[in-house]
DNA sequence: CTAATTGCAAATTATTTGCAGCCCC
DNA sequence: GGGGCTGCAAATAATTTGCAATTAG
């Protein structure tokens, strides 16, 4: 396991309220399945935070994994992405926009950018109320740029990256 | 049908040739499944697109309508937009965003904001090379601020917008 | 206690693929 | 005429659900 973020230090208890508030537990599975997304930056599928999360409970189902990442992302504990491959989860609620590297996969939080200006923007000119917003890149990331296509992916002469099959996990 | 988009107008030879070019052929299938994706602004899912397609072409399979948003895809001539509910398509190519409203699920275009500016503040800052970017806004529309959540989705009550299961299709 | 949660297996839903015949260039 | 394309049916893959047993509070 990896060394966690900062904000995950009072996560124990801050999350058990938040929990609580809504009526539900903080039982072993879904403590550990929160911690195991926090503790990366690789927004894992359902599968990889369910391998990760069997090394330290080896007998939770996939089931239980599903179940507890849509709870999680209900009560705004993570964050889903939709994916071209899938869904993917990620532990960093703090506002960040994602980098997809269209070549190794890899996809890397990135600063904010755009704040609110746009949010405020949009609004005034459709009356629309902007509540939250998402930016994603895409590209060439500077591993990439460097060494033809490093780890990961096979095909680095692709021409679409909507279809990209990245390191499915 | 609706009536086309103003950049639908040269669509046959334009097309033709862009796929030509390729050594891929416009078939009377191919042909019409990009004309129902461009005649419509509702990002319609590949099954709406598939029973869309048989009003004009009643014996087209489903297998032939996701192969062919494929390629279309990668040819640029629409654009794949992964969501929580499944893939959606995108036959508007011209720089926009999209506002998702978390009440009806109505998915709107809505003019770029955020331009060139923010991709070349990235990749000074990060080494990467932004080759797109794509922005998400979610919220609620004008309509649904008026009247309760009008027509479309039952439950108003919703707190989350991640897992909104807007009209499939 | 008792409602929330879990594991398991079966069910759904979305999307892809193998293959034989068809058709565009 | 040959390689793309198509329809069909079967195969995958991702995610959800029913249910009886378990457990947190």
């Amino acid at each position: 396991m990896r060394p966690k973020r900062p904000q995950a230090a009072d996560a124990g208890a801050r999350t058990r309220d938040t929990l609580r508030a809504r009526g539900l537990r903080l039982t072993e599975p879904r403590r550990i399945i929160l911690d195991v997304v926090r503790a990366t930056d690789a927004h894992p599928s359902a599968a990889l935070v369910y391998r990760l999360v069997r090394r330290r409970l080896p007998g939770v189902s996939l089931a239980t994994v599903y179940r507890n990442l849509r709870v999680l992302a209900a009560q705004g504990l993570l964050t889903e992405r939709p994916d071209v491959a899938g869904m993917r989860f990620d532990g960093n609620t703090t506002a960040h926009d994602h980098f997809t590297c269209v070549v190794c996969g890899r996809i890397y939080d990135v600063p904010p950018r755009a704040g609110g200006g746009v949010r405020r923007a949009l609004r005034s000119t459709t009356g629309f109320e902007v509540l939250d917003h998402r930016i994603e890149f895409y590209g060439r990331c500077a591993r990439c740029r460097r060494g033809g296509g490093s780890s990961g992916n096979p095909s680095p002469t692709r021409r679409t990256y909507a279809r990209q099959k990245p390191q499915r996990d």
